[in-house]
Formats: structure tokens, sequence, C-alpha cells
DNA sequence: CTGAGTTCTTGTCATTTGGCAAGATAATCG
DNA sequence: CGATTATCTTGCCAAATGACAAGAACTCAG
């Protein structure tokens, strides 16, 4: 019943060990998503700490105008969750969506502290997903800040290009910080070269 | 030689009783820095949790022109640290600067992570900690998309005028994604409202 | 006080990006 | 399959922002 992939995921961060990874895996419950459910919806308590096994995800959330606009893609072998609502237990403003058939597995987050609480080393690593989010965010920002439409267009194709295979372009325009004839454009000018 | 406003700022948190808090505020050392100070620079690793208790600081990294962008703004009663370089061990890419003197206090990596073990409430801060600076470079990253230049900067002198009171506008303006030049005309548009 | 250095403003012009709408293309579902 | 819907591209024009440079205003040390 447990999972190879999510006992990779946990040991290959050098911080769990094997038996560690077998103990935290065997809390998880499996879920089988269809394209286009929601992993969890704005106003909800997010309350899924999601290891995403096979599909390809994505979140949102809507501006004022009411236009939705992608804030993150999640490939497989990754953990989804909505950082703010999941741990500050409060409505998400987040939408998770799935762009293809997913497959998973997730803790609650009373699951979550009880193993935190239990093992320091499930500590640490919950601390380095953080981290990494965290530090990954402050990367797209100053991107965002310091580089052309066209310049973040060409990093993410060459770091994600997986993202062009299950998103449709204007998730990834509103994603780049942009309007999707922009991007057109950009794509245009792009193939060029 | 313990500090009223730390402790203060860890027990309004709600998640540090008061023997707790005082426990934890004798291990922090104290530190004055004076204006144009570094309390961190690129390249070397962050060694310090940092609580601000006089003073304004900003954080700021340099782009492939050269150019210096502000990445963040740091006011009394705040924590100032480079999350990824001190939770990753891994030389920072920013520098951390005293817009004006400055007085505050800190602990290691390793005191933290002692406290971090020894008292399960200070886990449950630090965390709280990181999880409000994801909210709100989150919040920051998608009016960065959603608005215009102007909304931001309307939102930035509501939301935090005292950064005006001690920044340059041109940090101000990296910090808002956009030159001085634009700020300038931004705000004599804004005058006119 | 004075002068060097920094910061801020303003003008001119170019570039990027957006808004809107029409048509082309692709995907979906009964 | 065929019809409907969603997505993508393109043209036209407007708006926002940037690049550069000059001068004004401010800061600060001697």
């Amino acid at each position: 019943m447990s999972s190879p992939a999510l006992i990779t995921f946990l040991t290959s961060s050098n911080l769990i060990s094997l038996s560690g990874a077998g103990e935290i895996a065997i809390g998880f419950t499996e879920e089988k998503l269809n394209k286009n459910d929601f992993l969890l919806q704005e106003g909800k308590l997010a309350n899924k700490y999601f290891f995403l096994e096979e599909g390809f995800m994505r979140s949102f959330a809507y501006d004022l105008e009411g236009s939705d606009i992608t804030t993150n893609f999640y490939s497989a072998n990754q953990v989804v969750f909505e950082v703010s609502s999941f741990f500050q237990r409060t409505p998400s403003r987040e939408n998770i969506q799935c762009l293809t058939d997913c497959k998973g597995r997730y803790i609650s987050y009373e699951q979550l502290n009880h193993l935190f609480h239990a093992l320091p080393e499930f500590r640490e690593f919950g601390r380095s997903i953080l981290v990494k989010g965290f530090a990954a965010l402050k990367a797209r920002m100053l991107s965002m800040i310091t580089d052309t439409a066209e310049e973040r267009y060409a990093r993410l194709i060459q770091s994600n290009p997986e993202i062009f295979q299950y998103a449709p372009l204007k998730h990834v325009a509103s994603y780049l910080g942009i309007t999707d004839t922009s991007l057109s454009r950009i794509r245009k000018e792009f193939q060029k070269k």
C-alpha cells in the first residue's frame, strides 16, 4: 500500500532516513483526481499536504476584475499545498486545479503536526520544503522586476518545458505577468531565433 | 539585559508564553549598527536571525546589468534575515543594509535550531514568521501582475508610509518594479488627486 | 559656508505592452 | 461526425513605461 515515489521523495532530501520515510509515508491517504477537479477551492480551508505522484496542476487566484491569474504550476514528485491557508488555518484565496488526471497522497494539518512533533527529521524536511518554495518565489519576483517578458518566457520554456505540454498558453501568460495576446507575439518573435 | 521589545514581539504572536519568551530572549546578543552598515553581504553566509528594535533596513540584490534592486524593507519590531541563505546554509545573493542607525538582537543558526529543538512553541513561532513572509511575498507578486505601477505605489504609501520617510525614492522604485523616472512621474500625477 | 556627490525631476522619444475585436485553429462533447 | 466552445493569432491603436540626458534640489563632509 505504501508509495515508492513518496519514499524516494522523502529520502532524496538527505534529511530523512529510509526507516523514517516508511514511517511517514504510511500515514498518507491515496487520492485520485480527474482533469479539472479542484484540490483546493477559494474560500475553503486548505487541509491537504498533497504529494503529487502523477499528473499536472496549477494554482490560481482571481484579481479584482475577475480574471484568473496563475500563481504556480506543479508537476509530479512535488508537494502541492497552499501555504498560507494550510499553516495559518485561514480560508484560501487560491484555487488548485488539475490540468490532467492526477494521482497522489496527502496528510492533514493535524497529521502533519503530529509527525513534526514526533519526528525531528520530518520537521527539517518540512522546513526545507517551505524554504525552497520561498526562495523560488523570491527568484521569480526578481525576474519579474529585472527581466523583460520575453526573457521570462525564455527562462520558463528552458527550465520548465513540461508546463507548455499541459497548460494552455493563457495560463502561462498570466503566470508570466502578461496577456495572452502579448505571449502570442513573444512566441512568434521567439521562433525566429 | 533582556529586551522588553523582543519579549513583547514573541508573546504577541500568542504562540509563546511569557516564561517561554524570557527563556528565548536571553540567548539573543545585542548589536548596534550605523547607517549604511551591512547586516548581510552578498556571497556571505547569513548567520543572524535578527530582531530589529530600532531603525530601518532594506535588502537588495544586483541584477545582470549591475543595478541594485530593492527586495524588501524592514521596520522596527520585525525579524530580519535572509531566508534562503540562513536556512539552506548557502551564500547569500542578497545584501541587507541599514537605512538609518539601527539596534537589535540576534541569534545564530545553531542557537535557533537549538531553541527549535528544545521549545515546541518557538518552533511554531518560527514557522509562523516564515509563513507570513511567504504569504506577503505571494500577495506582492499578485499585485505585481494585476496592478498598475500607480496602484502599487498607492497601496505602498497607504500601507507602509514609513518607507518613504527613510528610503530614497530610487530604492522604492526598484522595489515597485519601475524606474526612478517613472516613479517620479507617478508621484506627480498622484499629488493632483 | 562651500563644493562634490547624490538624488530627484523633467523633456524628448522609442519600446513594450495592453485593449479590443475578428478570424483561424483546436478541443470537447453529445 | 458535427456543432459548440475554448483557445490562439493577428491587426489596429492607445497607454504605460523605459532610456537617456540635462538641470534642479538636496545632502553631507570638510
